[in-house]
DNA sequence: ATGCATGAGGC
DNA sequence: CCTCATGCATA
């Protein structure tokens, strides 16, 4: 029994166990929560954040913030021992237990000498990790009632309707999706709503995106010369993104609403709707140059808008109705999927949807054997439009060190060593893939020129071709005194580096900090 | 706020 | 296979 693995289900190899499975282990609904305390947080200390940018070839990313985020949260390892298992959508989390020694048995000759290295090194850290004994799955397998959402809290009269698109029949933009489907579910949130007093519309739907027409309240919306509304990026500087993203956020918090709420409002007036992630790293400047060029136009319309139509009293003083907001939102986000197969989501609806289907598919399993392969078919098309996102593995903190040690020596593993990796953490491969993609992905964001703060940082510039590990590279020295590796981010301070490791940094790699 | 995942698009 | 934009899920 080693490591147990916390992601997603097996695949199993027969239908009729895939069957079997099928109760789903509702989570959070806490999510909705997390809401609340964001738009706690202090929003004094929110504009702090002091953020340099300097135009950089390829991809820019804005530099601050988060260099300790990695580590902060001691995860519960998840390391899954099977080799390439696939999720499955009513699988239950299996503990698969494993002894750690024994995968070590073969490894390739060819595997970059950095990463056996690497490798050698942290195994018997690896090893020698705790063992959780269950599943931190253990969540209760009942999803918490909606009367999480804390009802009375809201104060809803300034709630704007058009932000809504469940709520408005605002006539979505071309294919929106979000103002598709009001209709079949009900969320047990959307009763706040209707509370909230008429107020008027932040943006006569009409003109959405209707570039002649716009009525945004002028100079913000208008960037820089561009006068079409073609949500092109225009010629931004850092210091205008940065200030904006600022001007946003004291704006809108200012206004009552949530990251959320203007995700979502995009999408109602604009056509384009995004998450509460993609709005807080546009605030947070962690999105690509490119990216906040593309997207600040319609933040500042939004923000335009959103000034001019508020009312002030409300807004002035009304604590925000981010629970209900937020709630709602995921709400909306779970019924429905970008791409139109993914049943996920966190509210009570869907996991009540997602149990009753379950059930059903259940009960005719039954039947199963008595029927035909198409209707066997059929069935299995339930379950395939009922897919969920695969599951999020939660790495071990330990296990984290140990990605990021490998990282250092090879930022681009191929995909033998990603193998190799992978066998030796005993995690799905795709799991290290993935790791690395978001790690370099990451890298670019921290790898950025001076910062605020400590400013001394440089910045390394992140071709895309960097020789990857398998040469000279791993038998290098290390970081401490480091030849900036591509997509180490330049720390100002030792400590911040430090505070990415975990503090199981795996053996052998002190040497990176020393 | 951020870690892990997905999918489009590119090579 | 990767990068990039983006989002779900979670700490």
């Amino acid at each position: 029994m080693s490591d147990r693995s916390v992601t997603p289900g097996s695949e199993a190899s027969s239908r009729a166990h895939e069957l079997h499975r099928t109760m789903y282990t509702q989570e959070s609904l806490a999510a909705s929560l997390q809401f609340a305390n964001g738009m706690l947080q202090d929003p004094n200390s929110v504009f702090n954040k002091p953020a340099c940018y300097n135009g950089i070839a390829t991809q820019h990313f804005f530099p601050f913030s988060a260099v300790g985020g990695d580590y902060r949260h001691p995860d519960i390892q998840v390391a899954d021992l099977s080799q390439a298992r696939h999720w499955y959508p009513f699988s239950t989390p299996e503990l698969t237990g494993q002894v750690a020694g024994l995968t070590t048995a073969h490894q390739p000759a060819n595997l970059s000498p950095s990463i056996a290295e690497t490798r050698d090194q942290i195994k018997s850290d690896i090893k020698t990790e705790k063992l959780d004994e269950f599943s931190p799955e253990r969540k209760s397998v009942l999803p918490p009632p909606p009367a999480t959402m804390a009802p009375g809290v809201y104060h809803s009269n300034h709630w704007n309707p058009s932000f809504w698109p469940g709520l408005t029949h605002a006539p979505a933009p071309a294919a929106t999706p979000v103002s598709s489907s009001p209709s079949s579910h009900s969320y047990p949130t959307a009763g706040v709503f209707t509370t909230a007093a008429p107020q008027t519309l932040l943006v006569p739907v009409q003109q959405t995106s209707n570039p002649g027409s716009s009525g945004s309240s002028s100079g913000a919306g208008s960037e820089v010369g561009q006068s079409s509304d073609s949500e092109e990026e225009e010629n931004l500087s850092t210091e205008e993104l940065e200030q904006f993203a600022k001007e946003l956020k004291h704006k809108r918090i200012t206004l009552g609403f949530t990251q959320a709420d203007v995700g979502l409002a995009l999408g109602n007036l604009y056509g384009k709707m995004f998450s509460q992630t993609t709005i807080c790293r546009f605030e947070a400047l962690q999105l690509s140059f490119k990216n906040m060029c593309k997207l600040k136009p319609l933040l500042q319309r939004w923000l335009n808008e959103a000034e001019n139509t508020d009312n002030p009293q409300d807004v002035s003083t009304a604590p925000n109705t981010a629970p209900s907001c937020a709630a709602y939102e995921r709400s909306k986000h779970g019924a429905r999927s970008k791409h139109g197969a993914v049943l996920a989501g966190v509210c009570p609806e869907n996991a009540v949807m997602r149990c009753s289907l379950s059930l059903a598919l259940a009960l005719s399993l039954s039947l199963c054997l008595s029927l035909s392969l198409s209707q066997m078919y059929k069935i299995e098309r339930v379950f395939a439009d009922a897919r969920k996102r695969k599951r999020r593995t939660s790495l071990e903190v330990t296990v984290r060190g140990a990605l990021e040690s490998y990282f250092i020596k090879c930022p681009k593993p191929n995909t033998q060593d990603i193998t190799q990796i992978a066998e030796d953490l005993r995690l799905e491969k795709d799991v290290v893939r993935v790791w690395f993609c978001n790690r370099r992905q990451k890298g670019k964001r921290l790898a950025l020129p001076f910062e605020e703060e400590g400013a001394e940082g440089q910045y390394f510039d992140p071709s895309p071709h960097m020789p990857l590990c398998n040469g000279h590279l791993q038998t290098q020295g290390y970081p401490g005194t480091a030849p900036p590796h591509l997509y180490l981010p330049a720390f100002h301070k030792p400590e911040v580096f430090k505070q990415t490791l975990p503090q199981g940094f795996p053996v052998g790699l002190g040497h990176l900090t020393s």
